[in-house]
RNA sequence: GCCAGGGUGGCGGAAUUGGUAGACGCAAGGGACUUAAAAUCCCUCGAGUGAAAACUUGUACGGGUUCGAUUCCCGUCCCUGGUACCA
């Protein structure tokens, strides 16, 4: 113990995470230390997380994702802001309501339940929300708002019905959502899946197709990752084009011409025939009465039977149906025939599409393959043309414009803009911009989801429900099965009604919303969470909103947030909240990546895998199960059916909250994938006994020490390093954490230091080493706070700090004692390092130089040699060049 | 096919602007303590040569720019994600 503080003598207690993480959970609710202030003046943060449907079992993901969130908003806390983190449930969907047909389970009650769990399980990962602002979206107080909404936008016009295809299952009588339909057959049974024509409810979206990019390049641009502006970008697929118009021979049901969409109007002379998609409109009309009518409706018939995904898959043969009529192309006159075509889509364009064999693709095998013209009207160069009778593929480049008259000599690229401005002229068409966005059905067929508030009257049509009827109840008498369609639709309480107009029968709408509705404004509903006299309290909304920060699974990056980028707009447009609030809810955005494990797998007899849990192996590796060796697969994302997942609540009780935590802030950085290692987290556990065993220890020391008063005058070598350290780790650890969410290189630096306190002996009887000793640990535990709160406040209550170390201010650093006294420099020739050597910080130029060529093992190298050139770069490395 | 992002030890990952590659952790090996084990602590740890000092080599591969390249440029291969008859 010479020369060496006293250690404490008794022994220290061990740390048992489960002794005191309840308690500080209990004390942060007690002390309502998360929940946000409405008085106060200090400035805002909004921190979101993506909400969770209440499946009812926490799973390692939502401990990344909530994990993450926490880390933020504690920082934010600490940093003075007054911090607004709420929490809730995106309660609608799917698997309540086969929950209620496999067990009989009332989809209300099943969630409800599963909330209450859920909710406790988050609660015991010591989470610093604000749960009076909970919002479940099933709850009708939520959803009714939801209607109100849409009710609002119908009288707008921005809400309309049309017929759109849907799965239906001949079998079960009803709907089924994309997921439920696997290669064209049912998750069920089995058995085939055909394209049904519904009326459904839209939102006109597409409506904002410019000023969701205009969001994208104005406000998201620098904040949210390049790969969802990206992905974002390339949905609304904003393309310019022409719009060109071809005359019917005939005109059909009014019709006289037949527009077509095209991004180049340059090979419109080169139009051989025109393929219209099976949907369209004019597609059964045109052979209608003619001898070519059967043959179109068997094509149209069996196109639109076949699957969608097969539709759109690689090797779906192309092939097509002469309908017997023609069109006329506007520029030259020429008659081409109509065709209808599997391969063109209603969704894009016109849902028709003039075709250039010559220069695209498509048609060109098309005409190869109905023995139609192919019309060259671009060669390459002046020099070089291309004849059609010899052609393998289409010419897509390019080039030089050929028998297309007045442009004939032209460049193609550069004519595109005058030939639009000449069908403008003509009155045949023009420019004009088409995008892939569609507009949004939000009908489904389905019980679990807010009730669409619209009623049918035989005499009045469709009539919206008058809004003080408002919340359209989902009634809870119903029944659930497999077959026999929706139980809303069977439900006759809910269908039987009176028209609000003329007060006869009518029935109800019995589709719901489509849950992305719910999860479209959740944002703005946490500013005022109980508002009663609408969807959100305006007054509200201009404090809070934007989101800050918002974080969740990159999943999402076009569904959820599209929708509610384009939800915000809508109610901001609606009248719900002033223009004055930014259009953008979300003002950054961070992806984090999947959790995945290892797989463990044996081999069936057909050499297929059987799935292995940790649990299912023993001691030696072989299975439990089989008795098989086990092997070792892919690492995947952790799912039921690999049987790869680890359970949260078993790691807690095991390892503790904070362990946890820590884990997966450390493992990778957030938008990385993580790997889950069960070493890993013992790693993580054994670090955080190490603080508490080193605090432990020396605790009397560091209690007794007098707060450090910033003078390193007295201190001795040591305690001026271990002064510096603690400095370059603030520095460090606020710039990993402000920005960057880089936890994990956080985490490391946090290490680091407590590795040199650990490795510190003061000088005896040094009061000024006692306390530079006392200063560092209590910053280690204020930076440790945000990634492991609980151990944090007990060792700062062992500390015999006041207060909670969730409300202490984040610790600053001083720019001065970050500064290295000394400094290595690299020393290399030619670029190869050939030894280091330390020198006073601010050394000049010559004196590195100078310092660099006495160095032993350099003389070494340039000896018999010139040097020809030395590089200084200050403070870092001198690299001499000598041959 | 197209677009985007990657490829660094046995593993997860560091290296923020071109300047000492491999921080931190895991795993592994060796040692101390212990009757023993666990826990804990200490040491080693890219590859190769060497007793050591040191040297060679090394960030997917091949070139280039530079005094100097994981970092910038060109080409190739591979992986992951998105998207796909978009007219």
């Amino acid at each position: 113990m010479n020369g060496r503080f006293k250690w404490s003598m008794y022994m220290a207690a061990k740390y048992q995470p489960n002794e005191i993480e309840g308690k500080w959970q209990q004390f942060w609710e007690n002390e309502r230390t998360f929940y946000t202030n409405e008085a106060s003046l200090a400035p805002k943060f909004y921190m979101l997380e993506m909400f969770p449907y209440p499946s009812g079992r926490l799973h390692m993901g939502h401990v990344r994702n909530y994990s993450i969130g926490d880390v933020v908003a504690r920082y934010k806390v600490k940093c003075g802001f007054n911090v607004m983190h709420p929490f809730g449930w995106d309660a609608f969907g799917l698997p309540a309501e086969n929950a209620a047909i496999e067990r009989g389970v009332h989809p209300a009650g099943w969630t409800y339940a599963n909330i209450k769990d859920m909710r406790g399980q988050l609660q015991k990962l010591g989470l610093g929300y604000d749960w009076d602002r909970e919002i479940a979206t099933c709850h009708p107080d939520y959803y009714k708002w939801e209607q109100l909404i849409f009710l609002r936008a119908y009288e707008k016009g921005l809400v309309y019905r049309k017929k759109a295809l849907v799965n239906w299952s001949e079998k079960m009588q009803t709907v089924l959502a994309n997921e439920q339909v696997i290669d064209g057959v049912d998750y069920r049974y089995g058995l085939p899946v055909i394209q049904k024509e519904l009326t459904q409810w839209f939102f006109k979206t597409t409506a904002y197709a410019e000023e969701l990019l205009d969001g994208i390049d104005n406000v998201l641009e620098e904040n949210w990752p390049r790969r969802v502006l990206l992905e974002q970008r390339s949905r609304i697929g904003k393309s310019h084009g022409a719009r060109v118009e071809f005359r019917l021979e005939e005109a059909i049901e009014g019709e006289t011409t037949l527009p077509v969409f095209t991004t180049r109007p340059d090979t419109l002379w080169g139009v051989t025939f025109m393929s219209l998609a099976a949907e369209h409109p004019m597609a059964l009309k045109l052979a209608e009465g003619t001898d070519k009518e059967a043959d179109v409706n068997a094509f149209i018939q069996k196109t639109l039977s076949e699957d969608k995904r097969k539709r759109g898959s690689e090797d779906y043969e192309k092939q097509g149906v002469f309908t017997g009529k023609y069109c006329t192309n506007p520029v030259n006159g020429t008659k081409v025939p109509v065709y209808i075509a599997n391969f063109v889509l209603m969704d894009y364009g016109t849902g028709a599409v003039m075709a250039v064999p010559a220069h695209d693709q498509r048609d060109f095998e098309f005409a190869q393959k109905y023995g139609l013209p192919i019309k060259v009207v671009i060669h390459p160069d002046e020099n070089t043309s291309l004849d059609a009778a010899a052609m393998t593929e289409a010419y897509v480049e390019d080039g030089v414009m050929v028998n297309s008259e007045m442009f004939n000599g032209k460049n193609n690229r550069e004519s595109i803009e005058q030939i639009a401005d000449y069908l403008e002229e003509k009155g045949w068409g023009g420019k004009t911009i088409n995008y892939r966005l569609r507009d949004w059905c939000v009908s489904r067929q389905r019980y679990w989801g807010a009730p669409i508030p619209v009623i049918y009257c035989d005499k009045c049509d469709v009539v919206p429900v008058a809004e003080d009827q408002l919340p359209v109840m989902l009634p809870e008498d119903v029944k659930f099965e497999a077959e026999g369609g929706s139980p809303l639709a069977k439900c006759e309480s809910f269908v039987h009604t009176t028209c609000p107009k003329c007060g006869g029968a009518a029935r109800r709408e019995t589709d719901t919303f489509d849950t992305f509705m719910e999860s479209s404004w959740y944002q703005l509903r946490y500013a005022s969470p109980r508002f009663e006299k609408g969807p959100v309290d305006p007054a509200a909304i201009e404090k809070w909103l934007p989101v800050d920060q918002y974080i969740g699974g990159i999943e999402h990056a076009v569904g959820h947030l599209m929708y509610s980028r384009f939800y915000h707009r809508l109610m901001q447009d609606l009248g719900f909240f002033p223009k004055s609030v930014s259009p953008e809810p979300f003002h950054k955005l961070l992806t984090q990546g999947m959790v995945c494990k290892e797989t463990r797998f044996t081999k069936d007899e057909n050499g297929n895998p059987v799935w292995h849990t940790d649990d299912d192996i023993d001691e030696n590796g072989m299975s439990k199960k089989n008795g098989q060796k086990v092997l070792t697969g892919r690492v995947e994302k952790m799912s039921k059916s690999k049987y790869n997942g680890v359970d949260p609540e078993a790691i807690m009780a095991r390892y503790g909250v904070d362990s946890a935590r820590m884990f997966v802030l450390f493992a990778s950085p957030p938008e990385n994938d993580l790997v889950w290692k069960d070493e890993g987290v013992e790693g993580v556990h054994r670090f955080l006994s190490r603080v508490w065993n080193m605090v432990q220890q020396r605790l009397d020391d560091l209690k007794v020490a007098a707060a450090f008063d910033g003078n390193t005058a007295g201190l001795s070598s040591d305690g001026k390093e271990l002064h510096k350290l603690t400095h370059q780790t603030i520095k460090g650890v606020t710039e990993d954490v402000h920005e960057r969410f880089h936890f994990n290189t956080a985490i490391a630096k946090s290490m680091e230091f407590m590795n040199a306190i650990s490795k510190f002996r003061g000088e005896a009887g040094n009061a000024q080493d006692a306390s530079v000793q006392r200063d560092a640990v209590l910053v280690l535990v204020n930076l440790l706070s945000v990634f492991a709160p609980h151990i944090c406040e007990e060792l700062w209550q062992l500390l015999g700090q006041t207060g909670s170390i969730s409300t202490v201010a984040w610790p600053t650093y001083d720019e001065d004692a970050v500064k290295e006294s000394t400094i290595t420099i690299a020393i290399q020739v030619m670029g190869k390092m050939r030894g280091t050597v330390e020198a006073p910080a601010g050394c000049s130029k010559g004196e590195m130089e100078k310092l660099a060529l006495a160095h032993e093992n350099i003389q070494k190298h340039i000896e018999g040699k010139t040097v020809r050139k030395v590089i200084v770069v200050p403070g870092k490395l001198v690299n001499i060049v000598a041959n």
